[in-house]
RNA sequence: GCCCAGGUGGUGGAAUUGGUAGACACGCCAGCUUGAGGGGCUGGUGACCGCAAGGUUGUAAGGGUUCGAGUCCCUUCCUGGGCACCA
């Protein structure tokens, strides 16, 4: 009689003995075979993991041990994201310190959650982005960066959380919106560190070519690169001190079509463009303008008075000033057509200005931004508008007025935060010599503990509060100076996080050189897609910035990516203020990890998510007791039984394509099947013990624990889990002898017939037309066609 | 508005990529198991007609290509995601 299947018991076993083991720890040195097996790091939180989070590490977690199982060294490590607006928000909401949220909360995560589903993580490399033996290298990264000359201090405007009290980045801003706070943001103009990921925006573009990535995540990313290509067209002006004003556009085509030009209003150099006189207008105006809304307003501009001259018809057009022209993309400025585009013709509708049509084939209403034939457009009337666009660029350029040129969207990394809870950016603001790095030796700059870590809404950093820490001398004169104060962005830290996993080890280095050569490009990398464009751009960045410093090999970090699917409750994000969060403490002390697991990847495709509910979960329950019960009472020897074989192949096969391509689901589906067939013969005194084996061995990359139990109890003394333990698969012994082939007649099924797999055309014709069904449907009649394809399918056409 | 991905039983989801739609589960129904609880086992279960054999119909809607369409093409609707004053 078989004791029962206990989950706690067995679990708190096994996870006691892996750990006395050390059987989660990966060689590092060992040259062979080495498997980088990446997920997404979390950042702490009080409220814990919850189901969204385990889904995706339960993922990462089979595939990983799958690997191991093929014989592969698997480094599977695991941290946290400790730093940054999420945490510090948070601790300022609790009044306590963040540096003491983090501490409790890390420990939460690892030892009450991560630590109890089961997963192979090796503790022993473990980062802690907040931790200084960390930010010690984010900091030295940022003068690496700096050195190279992909750092720099600038004036910019920017965007302001006025809840948070920080600048943000353009990611973070939604519509107008703190993508925290949802609070509206205003522009600023200050000065800030941009990191100049823009310098490498073609050959990031280039490179997803070459990588094996989701193919949304790809998309997302070339869409943020937004490479355009166009032209560069240069007006002269006249009556204003400046001389000539560029602009660019993507349809050259339509020059003659450009009835105006509009300087973005937050052009640094606006002024140039009026008469010395209205000055004092146009700033009076600037002042009034409202900030970043989420709806633009295209009516709004200011007729600047000076004017510029249409490098090919030397008409003069008038100088507007408008803030629908963005400063920070293109040259700044525009030439306005609008009659082949709607924001144009808004504006020129509201003020008035003329609207000359040079593409035919518009409609009566709205600007026309297709192509079509050339008019009003001189010399170049009835031409294609494609072909014209190419002997317009032609021209200007003989003008020496303009030329061909791309365009990207993406901006400069800002990366200034005038918050507490980050790394310091390590720079001395000297009076006499600029900005100054701090030597490497006096890295980390620790975070100063502050009292008030509040952030101060006046555009400096709490930092700056704290004197004896911010006046310092200059490393470079020994005059007085003053530290930089504002901490950087948390993407900072997690973009070069998986370069320190395998080097935590070194105290006096980011990263080793060799064991950088042996484990990087990381071999799989699973995480979310709402990182697609930030987090994996900016880690493919880093990583280019540090090849072209000779720093590693590699260009980039990430030779594969996966993104999952999102699980969502109730069709919302799970968070604790909307309140649909699901704890999977609860569900792992009830059920057991190897059953949650199983579940959660049950539930349905791994890569699409979709919405939690728990109501299958007895079905997963079933299956498990059903394998304890199977797996041990399995004890025939018979392994010549050619037709089990075939089904143990079937499986092994079939269980290894579905995790290669992260079908947990399916995977689980063809376990299932398979215990339900040796449960029955073990039952009746049948079982295989190579059945058995085999099942524990398929099943056990999902449910570990009870895997690991019955592999003991079946009598073997190593791990079930061993490298290389995976079981052999012949696709020829998988393969069937006997196939079911279907019947139809005009295209519907009438009958199937059961023949030898292979089993030519010719003779499935034959065998076809003499089944009774089909003689008597066919009554007499020739039919017209018979199709027949081997294996599949005989149509009989009437 | 633009760009992606997707719409399959009562439910979650399968479908070798153009070849027997609904695998595997949940739920439900019936039967068995004599420890009455959300236990275990066996069988059934898309809809409609039929005692049955069998037939008709069926993958968001409509059209098309094909011997054959959930799968390919066109149009429309809906859901999810990304971008959205980026010239």
């Amino acid at each position: 009689m078989l004791d029962a299947y206990d989950p706690s018991a067995v679990e708190a076993k096994w996870r006691r003995i892996w750990e006395e083991r050390g059987d989660h720890r990966t060689d590092l040195e060992s040259p062979d075979r080495p498997f980088y097996n990446l997920a997404m790091f979390p950042y702490p939180s009080a409220e814990g993991l919850h189901v969204g989070h385990m889904v995706p590490y339960s993922g990462v977690d089979i595939h990983g041990r799958w690997r191991r199982l093929h014989g592969d060294n698997v480094f599977q490590p695991m941290g946290f994201d400790a730093f940054g607006i999420h945490s510090e928000n948070y601790a300022l909401k609790i009044g306590q310190h963040p540096a003491r949220v983090m501490r409790r909360a890390v420990t939460n995560f690892r030892e009450n959650q991560l630590k109890k589903i089961g997963a192979m993580f090796d503790w022993d490399h473990q980062v802690n982005t907040s931790d200084p033996a960390y930010y010690h290298w984010t900091q030295w990264l940022f003068l690496r960066l700096f050195e190279a000359g992909l750092a720099e201090w600038r004036d910019g405007g920017v965007l302001w959380c006025p809840s948070c009290l920080t600048v943000l980045a353009n990611e973070q801003v939604e519509g107008g919106h703190c993508e925290r706070c949802d609070s509206v943001v205003e522009a600023r103009w200050l000065r800030q560190w941009y990191l100049k990921i823009t310098n490498y925006a073609q050959e990031m573009l280039d490179a997803l070519d070459t990588l094996d990535w989701s193919e949304s995540t790809k998309l997302m990313q070339r869409n943020w690169i937004g490479r355009r290509e166009g032209a560069r067209i240069v007006f002269d002006l006249a009556g204003c001190e400046r001389t000539d004003v560029a602009v660019f556009t993507t349809r050259p085509d339509t020059l003659y079509g450009a009835t105006f030009v509009v300087i973005a209003a937050d052009h640094p150099q606006l002024e140039e463009f009026v008469p010395t006189e209205r000055r004092g207008e146009l700033n009076a105006w600037r002042n009034r303008l409202p900030g970043p809304e989420a709806e633009p307003d295209f009516s709004v501009g200011i007729s600047l008075g000076s004017w510029a001259i249409h490098p090919l018809t030397g008409q003069r057009l008038p100088v507007w000033a408008a803030p629908y022209v963005l400063n920070d993309y293109g040259t700044g400025a525009i030439m306005a057509v609008p009659a082949h585009d709607d924001r144009d013709l808004a504006f020129a509708t509201a003020h008035e200005l003329p609207v000359i049509e040079v593409i035919s084939g518009g409609g009566s209403n709205g600007a026309f931004t297709g192509h079509g034939v050339m008019v009003n457009s001189g010399e170049f009337d009835g031409l294609p508008s494609e072909e014209g666009r190419k002997r317009i660029v032609e021209r200007l350029a003989t003008a020496r007025r303009g030329e061909a040129t791309v365009t990207y969207r993406l901006r400069d990394w800002l990366i200034s935060r005038q918050r507490y809870w980050g790394p310091p950016i390590p720079i001395i603001h000297c009076p006499k010599d600029g900005q100054v790095a701090v030597p490497d030796d006096q890295l980390p700059v620790l975070l100063p503990e502050v009292e008030d870590f509040r952030p101060t809404g006046t555009g400096v950093s709490p930092l700056a509060t704290v004197e004896d820490w911010v006046n310092v001398t200059c490393p470079r004169c020994g005059g007085p100076a003053r530290r930089e104060t504002d901490v950087s962005d948390t993407f900072l830290d997690s973009s070069w996080y998986y370069l320190r996993y395998p080097s935590t080890d070194f105290d006096d280095l980011a990263f080793d050189a060799e064991r950088t050569r042996r484990w990087l490009p990381v071999d799989m990398y699973i995480g979310g897609n709402e990182h697609a464009v930030r987090h994996l751009l900016y880690a493919r960045f880093v990583m280019r910035a540090l090849r072209g410093m000779g720093l590693v090999d590699e260009p980039e970090p990430f030779k594969r990516f996966r993104a999952h699917g999102m699980i969502v409750k109730d069709g919302h994000k799970m968070s604790k203020s909307r309140g649909n969060v699901v704890n999977p403490d609860e569900y792992i002390e009830k059920y057991g990890a190897d059953t949650f697991r199983l579940y959660l990847m049950f539930l349905g495709p791994y890569t699409a998510g979709g919405d939690f509910r728990d109501e299958g979960i007895v079905g997963v329950t079933r299956f498990l007791h059903r394998v304890w019960h199977a797996t041990q009472l399995a004890t025939d020897r018979d392994e010549a039984d050619e037709v089990r074989e075939r089904r143990r192949h079937g499986l092994i096969g079939g269980v290894d394509e579905d995790i290669a391509g992260l079908h947990f689901n399916t995977a689980i589906a063809q376990l299932m099947a398979f215990s339900h067939d040796l449960d029955q013969e073990a039952t009746a005194g049948r079982g295989r013990r190579i059945d058995a084996e085999t099942l524990l061995l398929c099943l056990a990359p999902f449910a570990p624990h009870i895997t690991e139990e019955l592999w003991q109890r079946t009598g073997h003394d190593e791990s079930v889990h061993t490298r290389g333990g995976w079981p052999e698969h012949d696709a020829a012994l998988a393969a069937r002898t006997e196939v079911e082939v279907a019947v139809q007649v005009n295209g519907k099924l009438r009958g199937t017939m059961t023949v030898a797999a292979g089993t030519p055309q010719a003779e499935l014709r034959q065998r076809a037309l003499e089944l009774p069904r089909i003689v008597e449907l066919l009554d007499g009649a020739e039919p017209r066609a018979v199709v027949a394809v081997v294996d599949r399918v005989v149509n009989v056409v009437l």
